[in-house]
DNA sequence: TGATGTATCTCGGCT
DNA sequence: AGCCGAGGTACATCA
């Protein structure tokens, strides 16, 4: 890996076009050919950059280039596409190197899924008697996330998302119209669950009569394992 | 910005939990206090960060940590939420800084609004005669794009992307079919537009009566301003 | 390998 | 401030 602190301006032609002034930045080059133009502010996304795998070619400034003090240009170009980026460096300020290696990786605990095993062991949250046919229900059009009976004896579809958008909506409904053709499992109808269920995605779902629950997640944590998120 | 190589572990707990085992990595900290923490590979995402605002605390290690080698424990606390990075440092490798300023920002060009403009600057790309009704034309499930009127008076709502995909076609019919409920529209017919369009998506298009119109920007921005894109 | 769904998404625009 | 849509989305999973 190596960092460099320099002062320089940036373009960028692939997607779409981009330009960045003259003004001091991080860049930073990997190990694996990619590229980082890093401001001092904002999120992680960088300023700019290339992705792997990319080739980095040092040119010589054009005469035009050289006048207004650019002292490298660096073409990175993208392999497979198109894509190049352009940084022509007007002065550095700090160049250092390091072999770092390669990097064990990234652990994630507590996602998505996890949400749909909490929900399966409490399915008191959605009614009362209740019983579980399955959890990844397949059909042919995809997996319902929860199939379950109900009090009654008749079937219903749960369709699970963090956030309920429209699109979660229309998954539901192609669902629901594919197990309805089912005669052993017809009547069947649709709940629609997530953290947070958008004005419009609750409007759609009421017009077609299914129905929306929104769900805490800490609280369906805490009551399966008892402890607040700690490390 | 500070720039530190070193051997590292990192625990993130927050929306998710993560861990980060011992390596070599690169850590950021900008001017606004947040923190990148890279490998020497992979995208521009880092594997952790933390969003500013946040705090940054050099803890002493506890007796256990001093035991396997941590030398310093920094804790980066998210001011508004209570999402906590924690960093244990076994070894600096290097730790430089910098000045850097604010960055005068990118300049994008060729986005997608670009396009709608352009498109509704040359409706004689869609057929003759047309004339706009307007653009974003507000529904309450959303703007259509671009509503026009053809030459035979009746209505035409255009949705517009990059990239013609299935959700795309179901978004435009979603709109048909509300403005079809309007007495003063009806009837409406669509045109799903796009630089390119999937086939699965023209199939679904096609099937529900839905045009298909493939874009080609750089023609349509040659004839908005004469130039090709360069740098 | 391509399609699909999620994301500690980020980012910009608008209400 | 919040909501909504797009992204050079990235990334993982699964057919």
């Amino acid at each position: 890996m190596r960092l460099i602190i320099a002062e320089c301006s940036v373009d960028y032609a692939g997607r779409l076009s981009a330009h960045l002034p003259r003004a001091k930045r991080l860049l930073v080059m990997k190990a694996d050919g990619s590229v980082l133009v890093h401001s001092d502010s904002g999120s992680y996304k960088p300023l700019n950059w290339m992705n792997p795998p990319c080739t980095v070619s040092v040119l010589t400034p054009s005469a035009e280039q050289a006048l207004v003090g650019v002292q490298q240009v660096w073409q990175v170009q993208q392999a497979k596409t198109d894509d190049v980026l352009m940084i022509s460096i007007f002065e550095v300020l700090s160049d250092i190197s390091h072999e770092l290696g390669d990097d064990p990786g990234l652990i994630k605990d507590g996602v998505e899924k996890h949400l749909q095993e909490l929900l399966a062991d409490q399915l008191h949250l959605i009614e009362e008697g209740a019983s579980l046919i399955r959890r990844e229900y397949f059909t042919a059009i995809g997996p319902v996330d929860i199939l379950l009976r109900d009090a009654n004896g008749s079937t219903v579809a749960i369709e699970l998302k963090r956030r309920g958008d429209i699109d979660g909506v229309e998954q539901l409904t192609r669902y629901l119209e594919l197990l309805n053709r089912d005669p052993l499992l017809a009547p069947v109808r649709g709940i629609f669950a997530a953290q947070e269920i958008k004005p419009q995605a609750r409007k759609l779902a009421e017009d077609r009569g299914i129905e929306c629950l929104v769900l805490d997640y800490d609280a369906m944590r805490g009551i399966d394992d008892g402890r607040p998120r700690l490390f």
